[in-house]
DNA sequence: ATCGTGGCATA
DNA sequence: GTATGCCACGATG
């Protein structure tokens, strides 16, 4: 191959930092940066980001400037580079388009938020006062090899900050790769593992398979398999190619003579060119100190706050003063468009006085305007199409509106839509009735009694441009019940923000995230309730009542207030998501599930009303009979369902021994003591029949009135289908909660129990999908805590029980008696749940020093344990918080508390909240992600129904069965990825069947 | 009608 | 020992 002959006329350009040339020597380490690589990466890989100010998309600036700072501060003193420089592709073209035209002709354009970041992050590696080179017709990769090349002769040592596998032949003695994205040293090793040979085939093994992405051709139907195991046959590519025919697959063969020129022009576009003429000198890329000035003002006009005081602080310098910025995307200019209340407007006014002092002071502003007072009175009522576009109207100037639906039932299943609030600015609200009557048996729709309001079609046509326009967040309070109501009239809200969900991001742990709540704790407000608005009617019962009976004054002072709070809320909170780090576990794990579970709820999933009858009159018949038998043993009638009536029975009038009291000295009669008290063989054989009797009579009434009674009644008249509703803040961990029914306690344990969920079915034609995560929370613990053990027993498959077992008590796991796995299983489940002696007594009915004695045996084996639990308590209790591996915090504000019992329940629950959060979170992703990817994988059919826990449940034609289980578990096990790779795999088993019962 | 209690279903 | 929600009872308004 001839040299190219215009490359001597290219210049590189580029810029070195200022200061006196740093010979390379041995001992040297330089650096070398895959610029382009890198943004790339960064750019899909991290949550995306805009500028504050004016919504400019800033996400792989701002991770490429925290992993060059990373680079230089942060490597261990025996990794600093000595020299450093980032190198970029020059443009899309260079020499090897004239080697082969088509080479990389399948890379699409760059993204359209990631074009205007390239110039952008050049700044910023001037700013780092980082030598920052490319060159025309080469390759960002073809300078990276001509450095490597040449620091290697000079005896210095290379990382190649890349994940390119392009790069991996650049692999040798001294040179190693750099994965930044994961924090990951890429060595021999790691290239063996990926092509199957060492780091000096690399290019032949690519000359044979090619590469889609780049457009190498390769030989066709050889991938790197089989290009590994023939240059590992033959040596080289020349020594196979030479002797391609004796190779003893005929299909292979004649590939390989045919294509052997194609695979020759493969390797001149694989091999990298490390001998580009006309470079600057390695020496001039040595590490010099950043000048602060220009960096912190870089930093500061990107507004990365927190990077910009954490350089600073490094750098011991103050940061530059903060541009003074609003809060959200609405800037300056946008809100002179119109007229402001004066509290917003004076925040606007206060951006041209003197800077303000901290990143938080813009925002502070309007934070005080959010607290301004209320006055209902100014709230407008809006009845004709005029008013409503003006809303309308203001709402696109000022780029947000908080808004609020008003119904006829808390159900957004069964709800009518009454009325639509609107907010625009603190203090400024309006309300829409729609649908309002005079009186609860009133069916005279088209008029509605004369009250003059607008009709539900016309509003909600004016209001549904809005509602779904990209540009215009609409801001809710718990905002899933709204998404849901609108949909019923076809309105896709989007995009959304809920301040439920912001303060769970924030506060989880400190108290509710209900309105009245958040009214309360951070605009001192005392919310109007419901009950005022009603109070007035003369309807017979109040739950008779509905908002649609409420006069339009009233209706109208509610409505809006709701709308009005929940846009302060939002000008309070917003800013705080930034600023104390919990942006992205609201961006990541709260905001997109707002849509994809409103979506499961609207989906609900289809119960065979027959199996329920059917069982219920079984269970019916089965405890009628018991009861007839506990009355016969007892000899008088009394209520089998009062506890009370038990316990005075059992201890008071029989005089059983073992009666324990409760705390409110009633006698305790829970399935667990009754257990024990029938195991007693002491007891005449008629007490222990009477517990046995109503141990099952309580099992069955237990199923019939919880489930097999009650399910029918959920069932929609329309849909005929159960539609339960998750809450999204409900808990503490993270987790969801169901409810009205809860479909995350439908029974699995017992025979009885496990036929209810046979009345769960798919469709004829479809099968329900139920798809659970093996193990996540002690695979999470064996991240968290780092316990080798339990990371080789996952690695390897293993039983993990047994394992613990065999480890504690040194049985083998071949022949283990079921009993000696049982006690390691309550181990493990105790270690989840913040062990304690007493606790773990109780589960395995055995004394508190036996238990104790097992704690202690555990803690010796797995020190690392003990290690984690004492670190995380320490950590509760200086910073009143907890926090998972994605970050999303539990407080515990009462840990401190010097009440002993009150402080270990906290100190275990902080104990199993990163554990538990931690896997709520992974499924959570799991479910952010799972609509697109089941879309992408063009499955039409598939319908994500449930979640319990660990468990996702789907609905789907037949025909789709088999790609959606890949899919599914594909998603799921992914679903860390890419912000956490676990030390222990994933495993998630998938199966699909007509009933839920089958399909678990 | 509403609330606290005990009990029990799930992960 | 963690996290939930719903049932019936029995006392309260």
């Amino acid at each position: 191959m001839t040299e190219p002959q215009h490359n001597a006329a290219k210049a590189a350009v580029c810029s070195v930092p200022a200061g006196e040339p740093t010979p390379i020597i041995k001992g040297s380490h330089v650096y070398l940066v895959d610029g382009s690589g890198y943004i790339f990466r960064a750019f899909h890989a991290l949550p995306p980001l805009t500028r504050p100010s004016d919504g400019l998309p800033v996400g792989a600036v701002h991770g490429f400037c925290a992993m060059l700072w990373k680079l230089l501060r942060e490597s261990k003193a025996a990794e600093a580079p000595t020299h450093l420089a980032v190198i970029f592709d020059a443009s899309r073209d260079n020499y090897r388009n004239e080697i082969y035209q088509a080479y990389k002709a399948n890379r699409p354009p760059a993204p359209e938020e990631l074009v205007p970041q390239f110039p952008l992050i050049r700044d910023a590696v001037r700013a780092f006062n980082v030598a920052c080179l490319e060159m025309e017709g080469f390759e960002a990769d073809d300078l990276i090899a001509t450095y490597t090349r040449q620091v290697v002769a000079a005896g210095g040592d290379v990382t190649i900050v890349s994940s390119d596998k392009d790069l991996m032949q650049l692999i040798q003695p001294g040179v190693v790769m750099f994965d930044a994205m994961k924090n990951k040293k890429l060595g021999r090793d790691e290239v063996i593992e990926k092509f199957g040979v060492p780091p000096e085939l690399v290019v032949d093994v690519q000359s044979l398979a090619g590469d889609s992405v780049d457009n190498v051709p390769g030989v066709p139907g050889i991938g790197i398999k089989t290009a590994a195991e023939l240059i590992n046959e033959y040596g080289d590519l020349d020594a196979l190619l030479e002797r391609a025919s004796e190779i003893k697959q005929p299909k292979r063969r004649e590939r390989l003579t045919e294509f052997a020129d194609q695979a020759r022009v493969s390797r001149e576009l694989v091999r990298l060119k490390d001998d580009v003429p006309g470079l600057i000198s390695a020496d001039a890329l040595g590490v010099q100190d950043p000048d602060p000035a220009p960096l912190l003002s870089f930093l500061r006009e990107m507004e990365f706050n927190t990077l910009t005081r954490r350089i600073a602080d490094a750098l011991g310098t103050e940061p530059p003063a903060p541009v003074a910025v609003s809060v959200g995307s609405t800037v300056a200019s946008k809100r002179k468009a119109g007229a402001v209340s004066a509290g917003a407007d004076s925040a606007a006014g206060e951006a041209e006085a003197p800077v303000a002092e901290s990143p938080a002071a813009g925002a502070e502003l309007l934070a005080a305007a959010a607290r301004a007072s209320f006055d209902r009175s100014k709230y407008k009522t809006i009845t004709t199409r005029e008013d409503l576009e003006a809303w309308v109207t203001r709402a696109y100037e000022t780029g947000r509106v908080a808004f609020d639906t008003e119904t006829t039932s808390l159900d957004p299943m069964q709800a009518e839509l009454v009325g639509v609030s609107l907010a625009v600015a603190p203090g400024e609200a309006c309300y829409i009735p729609l649908a309002h009557r005079a009186s609860a048996d009133s069916f005279d729709f088209g008029s509605h009694d004369g009250i003059e309001q607008l009709s539900t079609v016309e509003a909600l046509a004016l209001l549904k441009p809005l509602l779904e326009d990209a540009s215009i967040l609409k801001i809710g309070q718990n905002v899933k019940y709204d998404l849901n109501v609108l949909a019923q009239h076809g309105i896709a809200v989007t995009p959304i923000d809920d301040t439920m969900l912001m303060s769970y991001a924030l506060d989880a742990g400190k108290g509710s995230h209900g309105m009245d709540d958040l009214a309360l704790r951070h605009l001192g407000h005392v919310c109007m309730t419901f009950d005022q608005v009603v109070a007035t009617l003369p309807g017979k019962k109040k739950s008779e009542r509905t908002f649609a009976q409420a006069p339009l004054d009233k209706a109208t002072e509610y409505a809006a207030e709701d709308a009005d709070v929940t846009l302060r809320l939002w000008l309070v909170l917003k800013p705080r998501l930034a600023a104390e780090r919990v942006a992205t576990v609201y961006e990541t794990l709260e905001r997109p599930l707002i849509s994809v579970i409103a979506g499961m709820e609207r989906e609900g999933i289809r119960v065979d009303g027959g199996i329920l009858s059917r069982l219920s009159s079984t269970f019916a018949q089965a405890s009628a009979r018991l009861e007839e038998e506990v009355n016969g043993l007892v000899g008088h009638k009394f209520n089998l369902a009062s506890p009370r009536q038990l316990g005075e029975l059992l201890f008071d009038r029989l005089q059983l021994p073992g009666g324990k009291r409760t705390k409110s000295g009633q006698w305790e009669t829970r399935a667990g003591l009754l257990d024990d008290l029938a195991a007693n063989e002491d007891l005449p054989d008629d007490a222990r029949r009477l517990i046995n009797t109503m141990l099952e009579w309580r099992q069955l009434t237990k199923l019939r009135s919880t489930y097999t009674d009650a399910l029918p009644g959920y069932v929609h008249m329309r849909t005929e289908r159960i539609h339960t509703s998750y809450s999204l803040a409900a808990t503490t961990t993270g987790r969801l909660a169901s409810s009205e029914p809860n479909l995350q306690n439908i029974p699995i344990r017992t025979r009885e129990g496990r036929e209810i969920r046979t009345a769960f079915i798919a469709e004829p034609g479809r099968q329900l999908i139920s798809a659970d995560y093996s193990q996540i929370e002690l695979r999470v613990l064996a991240h968290v805590a780092d316990i080798p053990q339990l990371r080789k027993a996952f690695d390897d498959g293993l039983d993990i029980h047994a394992m613990t077992a065999s480890e504690m008590f040194g049985v083998p796991v071949e022949g283990m008696p079921s009993e000696v796995r049982r006690r390691a299983k309550a181990i493990n489940f105790g270690i989840i749940y913040g062990i304690s002696a007493f606790g773990l007594a109780n589960q395995l009915g055995i004394s508190r020093e036996e238990a104790a004695a097992y704690i202690k045996t555990y803690f010796e084996r797995f020190p690392g344990i003990r290690a984690y639990m004492d670190e995380t308590k320490r950590v509760a209790h200086e910073r009143g918080f907890v926090e998972t591996i994605f970050g999303r915090r539990i407080h515990y504000p009462e840990i401190n508390t010097k009440n002993p019992s009150m402080r270990g329940f906290l100190e275990r629950a902080a104990i199993n909240a990163p554990i538990q959060g931690s896997a709520a979170d992974i499924i959570r992703r799991a479910m952010a992600r799972m609509p697109t990817a089941l879309e992408e994988a063009g499955l039409k059919t598939a319908k994500m129904l449930l979640q319990v826990h660990d468990e996702l449940v789907f609905e789907v034609a037949d025909a789709e069965v088999p790609a959606t289980l890949a899919t599914v578990k594909r998603v799921m096990e992914g679903a860390a990825l890419p912000v956490v790779k676990l030390a222990v795999p994933i495993q998630v088993d998938a199966k699909a069947a007509e009933n839920w019962e089958a399909a678990h």
